[in-house]
DNA sequence: CGTCTGGTTGATACGACTCAAATTTGGTGG
DNA sequence: CCACCAAATTTGAGTCGTATCAACCAGACG
């Protein structure tokens, strides 16, 4: 079944709108849900390219809704050594409760120029309450980060390097799709061949030659910025990739939107 | 400050102690609060060792929570490969929230015999139901269960063999400690060398000889399923190890418990 | 007392890293 | 529009950390 079909374009005009999208993968919202999450993105932050949105050691003080734009979560090693340990996409939120904790543990920052809404904790509190739909599809996204955060732990654990840059490209597509950002096999990618290392564990030098053996191997194509995936069913396969942890199954989808 | 000073020992004898002392890390909870936890625990389940409790594509019916014994998460690829993702200690939950999922996407082992408490949906609402330093305290839980899987897939991503296995052994023994299951550097420690692996990313073969480097340092004795940390400090640092991530200083204590 | 699981040792192989340099790309200002 | 610079990508040669394969050993257990 196409994306775009459980995509009312309707949405599509809001502010929210790819929240509401990825969301609407867990369970179908009323009208009054979508304007609440509209009305929570009312404050938006433009945030450079390659510019640290939140510190590690901060305190937290919002939520942080990503509205257009890729970030990730990183984490540096006195040594010097970093790893991205996950990439936000459209439509992710950053700790729906973070603020429940002292000092952050990690850095979020950009890859690209970024909008995103800065939700307080009363904000949060408002659009949470009296709408089991946003609190259960809240739970869901919380759930789902945490899957992929294991797959990852798995990726960088198990993988080879050809399979683990193979496994992080079709996540990332899967991703994209699910919220209407990419079709046909292609798809934005901003990130360097050294993000990639440091997404995967891997130097950027291997990187390199590991991407030129999926292109060799007429797996995909990567360059300016754009991804092309030349045969997922083979990528799939070699990458071991199982999607059953993105839980995109239409979970909750017996949760009545009006009721 | 030593933790048994922050453990009455009137909770001690209660099913649910261990939790109970686990989320007192995060605030304090009144008596009705602490017998609520008991009251949940009533279902006991007992699972022998090396039996799966939960296996990948089942569907969440209960949370559990672990009463004794250790356990592990672990996700297991087409070609045989194994990933232990996370381990569970006495007093962990394992995911507050699973039944909003339609399928596991991992399976759960047991390392040693376990007690596990058995908890309905129902008694889960039950028990947070206008307890609201329970919430938290659960929603504390579930954000130091991301930040240790976070760390994880930075350990396995950015550390060395050596740096690696040395930081999974303090950070196990810091855990426990926080439930006062360690102390004086001493720890119960079920784990074979197989399974550090799994944990690790590392071959069996390289785990031991890998422990071998951190007995001829002096940094660690285990034998007999026993783990001794004979140099925490020096520990620590080689292992570039940041206890921030386990987010243990009593981040909620401003929340009374009798409010 | 044999069997089994877990731990240990040795020899060898290979995937990924390091270091160093060349090349291409993309952005910026003249 | 071109010149320039910095960032990103590519290439090559050599090395090292960890895997692999294959025994062997020790203690636990029935």
């Amino acid at each position: 079944m196409p994306l775009t079909s459980v995509v009312p374009s309707a949405i599509k005009s809001h502010s929210g709108s790819t929240v509401a999208i990825k969301l609407e993968r867990f369970c179908r919202l009323s009208s009054d849900d979508r304007s609440a999450i509209d009305h929570v993105c009312r404050n938006v932050r433009v945030v450079d390219a390659r510019r640290d949105l939140i510190s590690e050691g901060s305190r937290p003080q919002f939520v942080h809704l990503l509205l257009d734009g890729w970030a990730t979560r990183y984490k540096v090693l006195p040594d010097g050594k970093r790893q991205i340990v996950s990439i936000f996409l459209p439509g992710d939120f950053c700790d729906v409760n973070v603020f429940i904790l002292k000092h952050m543990d990690h850095s979020i920052g950009a890859l690209t120029r970024l909008k995103v809404a800065v939700i307080t904790p009363e904000e949060m509190r408002e659009l949470t309450a009296n709408r089991p739909r946003i609190t259960q599809a809240l739970w869901w996204h919380e759930l789902v980060t945490m899957a992929i955060q294991r797959e990852w732990t798995l990726n960088v654990g198990q993988r080879t390097a050809y399979e683990r840059i193979a496994h992080l490209l079709i996540e990332l597509y899967l991703r994209l799709e699910a919220v209407g950002r990419a079709s046909d096999g292609t798809c934005d990618f901003p990130l360097t061949q050294t993000d990639l290392g440091d997404a995967t564990g891997l130097t950027p030098v291997h990187v390199n030659r590991t991407l030129q053996e999926l292109r060799r191997d007429k797996l995909i194509a990567l360059e300016r910025k754009r991804l092309r995936i030349l045969d997922l069913p083979r990528l799939k396969d070699l990458a071991m990739f199982n999607p059953n942890y993105l839980h995109l199954d239409g979970e909750g989808s017996h949760l009545d939107a009006n009721g």
